[in-house]
DNA sequence: ACTCATGCTCAAAGCGCTTTGAGTGCCCGA
DNA sequence: TCGGGCACTCAAAGCGCTTTGAGCATGAGT
């Protein structure tokens, strides 16, 4: 069933027909609601790539997934960020266009989907400290929302955002009040924005109570169960062991669980450990009283305002850059405690309880 | 730049330069590699949607991710999945279309896509004992694979599997060679397909050796960590408390091993654990030594073959269903070990070292 | 009665491509 | 010299939609 059928089975012309269905103010309401009645009854919708070609709008997002040649990684948070921006989509009746490309073809990617209209905007993902995405999209006026930032000129574009420095600073500072001094940091990727700001958080914090970051203390790589493990192993074999971690995520911090176990502790005595927490819906931190004591803060609902803020930019085009900084939640786990006392047993301070 | 542009640039009709662009015989030779190197050089490509429009061919895949209005939950195998997929597509100069959208919406959603030739084919996400959505799809005529399988009726139509019923069956006689008699099985959620053949094979590999399966040892649910924990704290408190476990992913056997570790346990010793292993990127089962004995299959070659066994379909509509079984690769890791000794309780057969 | 908004409807052009059916020029053999 | 293949090339139609610019009643104003 196409437009010319359904307009010769209303006696009305195609024009007509078109003009019902999208509301337009030149058509009287009894000819639209007869018009729509049939539409459905017909079940007829518009086809997409002929509305597409005559609008020159393309009714499309897209998301285009790097995969790395370096680290063949597919980013965990991923399937939850689209399922909340994929539902927004659904809602705004705009298709999802994904493109897996090897990193090197990603700006071939780019200019391919601007000169070609496939997409109306585009999200992009995981920016790096100093990403060239954004500048080539201002270059080629597609319209783009970031997934976090890029270093500088945060005014220049949209984005949203989980504040990391506060919340990473927050979490340390958390530690340090329960008496921890040797504070470990068990980042994500080196060069990737969101773990350069939480690692200044980090320090913002010791730097607060005049401790020195020891490099010795912090780590970067992508954010693995396996270089949790490996990493806090290493850490804790150490003559200076941390009595802490600040883990960038959830999956890394069961790594950094297993190491503290391997090692005869027991997290939330000897060791204490604070993450953040990306609610992933098959990673609940979950219980009566959450495994782990963690800054919080859902990537399904970062999708979902990356994808309304999209769709309202392109609907507006002369608009000014939005953003949206997402503050997190503390919440307190089991996996946190005062610091283990001196001598054969412990004893923190009395109060000294976060 | 469009094919007038580019055709008039090049002193051309219209027709000649889209049949030297697509490889007619009727072009020269010469004139063909013209053509493409000034549509290379003024980086020229069709436009999708009018190249569609012409042809009623979309160049796209559907992927269509029902987001369930009880298990508000993204599958965690998806995003290795889709990366497979989305490579393969990306070679062949297909797109990837993904439609988020609540469960009961699903068909409506499927129906659509036929109708407005939006994909040219769709793969199905995990299928369940009985799904509606192949017979849907065989009605519509639109080229399907499912990646997994539907109970009956396997030859009439194109799948991907894993071999699931021998995979468990093996899992479990391994535990069985080691002495371990009471097993349990932890599995995906109930009304699965891939969960109704995984609990067959434990079950037959049990039968084997004539041990009436224990339902008190047999849980289902979506596999998360939390599930994992819970299930298996319950267990390991029970009287006949068993001393191995069979795990249908790598995210709930972290879990088990948690509980493990809670109840003083060692895993490895006292419990030992087999899991089935999807191989995800952000969640190795590394290691020299595996941290957990596995039946493993990567879930990011299937999403491979399911792309390229759909683009072949399509590509040759007349051709039978295609089908492909994967089976799993044993890996010992550091999870398993023979039944605990007799002393205090338990007593296997001595030389019962599988 | 005539003009002029007003409200509704329409035919046709155009979006960028493929594909049909029709040339056009060239060379070969008779 | 001429007819007939052959190897190329082309103009134009059509895919299903939106949108422009125009047309046709109707009713109000003079």
């Amino acid at each position: 069933m196409n437009l010319k059928e359904l307009s010769a089975l209303l006696g009305l012309s195609q024009t007509t027909v078109s003009r019902a269905l999208n509301d337009y103010p030149e058509v009287s309401e009894t000819t639209r609601k007869r018009v729509k009645a049939a539409a459905l009854a017909n079940n007829y919708t518009p086809n997409p790539r002929a509305k597409g070609l005559a609008t020159g709008r393309s009714m499309a997002i897209g998301h285009v997934i790097p995969i790395s040649t370096q680290h063949e990684m597919v980013n965990p948070i991923f399937a939850d960020f689209i399922a909340g921006a994929g539902e927004v989509y659904a809602g705004a009746d705009h298709d999802l266009l994904m493109s897996v490309v090897p990193d090197v073809d990603e700006e071939r990617t780019y200019r391919n989907l601007a000169a070609r209209g496939s997409v109306d905007g585009v999200i992009v993902h995981g920016p790096r400290a100093d990403d060239s995405r954004i500048a080539l999209l201002k270059k080629l006026g597609l319209p783009f929302v970031v997934h976090g930032r890029a270093g500088a000129d945060e005014d220049s574009y949209s984005w949203v955002d989980v504040n990391n420095r506060r919340s990473f600073q927050r979490a340390t500072e958390f530690l340090l009040q329960l008496g921890h001094r040797r504070i470990a940091l068990i980042n994500g990727l080196e060069g990737m924005d969101f773990a350069n700001r939480r690692r200044a958080g980090y320090e913002a914090a010791l730097a607060a109570r005049a401790i020195a970051p020891d490099a010795a203390l912090m780590a970067s790589d992508e954010m693995t169960e396996e270089f949790g493990y490996r990493t806090a192993r290493d850490m804790l074999a150490r003559d200076a062991a941390p009595t802490a971690f600040v883990v960038s995520s959830m999956l890394t911090a069961i790594g950094v669980r297993r190491a503290i176990g391997d090692a005869g502790l027991c997290m939330g005595r000897e060791v204490s450990v604070v993450i953040h927490d990306d609610v992933l819906s098959y990673l609940r931190n979950g219980g009566d009283i959450p495994l782990f004591t963690a800054v919080r803060s859902s990537v399904h609902l970062a999708g979902r305002l990356c994808a309304r803020m999209l769709l309202d930019l392109i609907a507006s085009p002369g608009a000014p850059p939005a953003r949206r900084l997402l503050e997190t939640e503390l919440v307190i786990g089991q996996s946190t405690g005062p610091v283990p006392g001196p001598a054969p047993g412990n004893g923190p301070a009395p109060g000294d309880r976060g």
